[in-house]
DNA sequence: CAAAAAATCATGGAAAAAGGGGATAAAATT
DNA sequence: AATTTTATCCCCTTTTTCCATGATTTTTTG
């Protein structure tokens, strides 16, 4: 008996993301997903998912009220949040209101599986250990970037070129290029192309 | 009498961008900013602002939510949600619970300044016909992609180059290089930082 | 105030992308 | 069947990025 899973994310991306990421594992059926608090609600009036994915920001409702509902109304669904490392306190009223755990949108597909599998017993599930040994390996941290940077990153997502960034900003082009530099290696980024991608994953741009 | 404004946003990069647009204008005074409800409204108890900048997704409550709050409490205060492309249907609420109007989150100076000019004089701003003319501008409507462009675009944003896209695809680096001289085009981007940020945008990434 | 962090500038060379041409064969559409 | 789109390939030049290595000044912080 397949798990059905369904999931609430404003940012298709991410829905996207956790869709290629379960679309391997025979143990899982995909039910769909909606982008805002009401289709998701709507959709739950002729369907029942087993875990419901769900973001905690939502334009029409916070992930917190919306659990809350959501669990008044189908008591039997367990529903996992998805956060990113800086919402890590919110996750709590969300738990509090029903959630049986969270995940970090940056999960891989092990920790989702075990995520899934671990709330579908009734139990809890905290992606932080597993997040902080990601952390350590790979890199998982958000880049502290100065406010020049940002600057330059901002300009360079524009497509400017270092030349026209140092004319914008009244600085040399080698100034800009060191910063370019420092932001491909705070990234860990290989190029300008993976910097930008990333910027943009992290919600920095 | 300048002008006291606050802003309500859990992107740490729209405050700054914000704050740095509104920085050199001489009749706006910067009062602070939250990063979610709660923090907004302890300091509402002790500051009160002119016009509040507020997004419409927060961690711990919706802008909608917090907009009716604030009003309720603090009549006095304008509201403008702080807004993307996609997310205008919400604005609609959030104006039934009282915000005055919105800008986009990419608005320009002049165009935010002009929204909390108007709401200032008690009317409503809704910057929808600059965003239109804007999406007239630079474009608006999404590229169509071929199958194979839709795949070397994917691994430019991985970071990979036309060597390493051709090893990966079995296919030439010349041909790779002409899929990506069409995926500019197609995209009008300028290079390709501006290529993977437009399409992360246009959520094709 | 001293130490650390951030911002500035530089040189020289290798690698990659951008811009300009042009061309052929296979698929898909009309 | 004819036309358009897609995918493939090539050459040449210029511009830009990437890499290594170094250094000075300003700002922030302990």
């Amino acid at each position: 008996m397949a798990i059905k899973i369904f999931i609430v994310d404003d940012h298709y991306m991410v829905i996207e993301g956790i869709r290629s990421l379960l679309q391997n594992e025979k143990g899982i059926e995909w039910t769909g997903h909606a982008t805002n608090a009401d289709s998701c609600l709507a959709f739950l009036q002729q369907h029942q998912p087993d875990v419901i994915l769900m973001d905690i920001n939502l334009p029409d409702k916070s992930g917190i009220d919306l659990c809350k509902e959501v669990k008044e109304k189908h008591p039997s669904i367990f529903i996992i949040g998805l956060s990113t490392f800086n919402q890590q306190s919110f996750i709590h009223r969300m738990m509090d209101n029903g959630a049986s755990g969270y995940v970090l949108k940056n999960a891989s597909q092990e920790e989702l599986m075990e995520g899934i599998e671990t709330v579908m017993k009734g139990k809890t599930y905290l992606s932080i250990e597993a997040a902080q040994s990601l952390r350590k390996n790979t890199d998982g941290s958000i880049p502290v970037l100065t406010r020049r940077e940002k600057e330059v990153l901002e300009l360079i997502a524009e497509g400017m070129t270092n030349n026209e960034i140092a004319g914008k900003l009244f600085i040399s082009s080698t100034t800009v290029d060191t910063h370019r530099k420092n932001l491909l290696a705070k990234f860990d980024a290989k190029n300008t192309a993976s910097l930008v991608k990333m910027a943009m994953q992290l919600q920095l741009l």
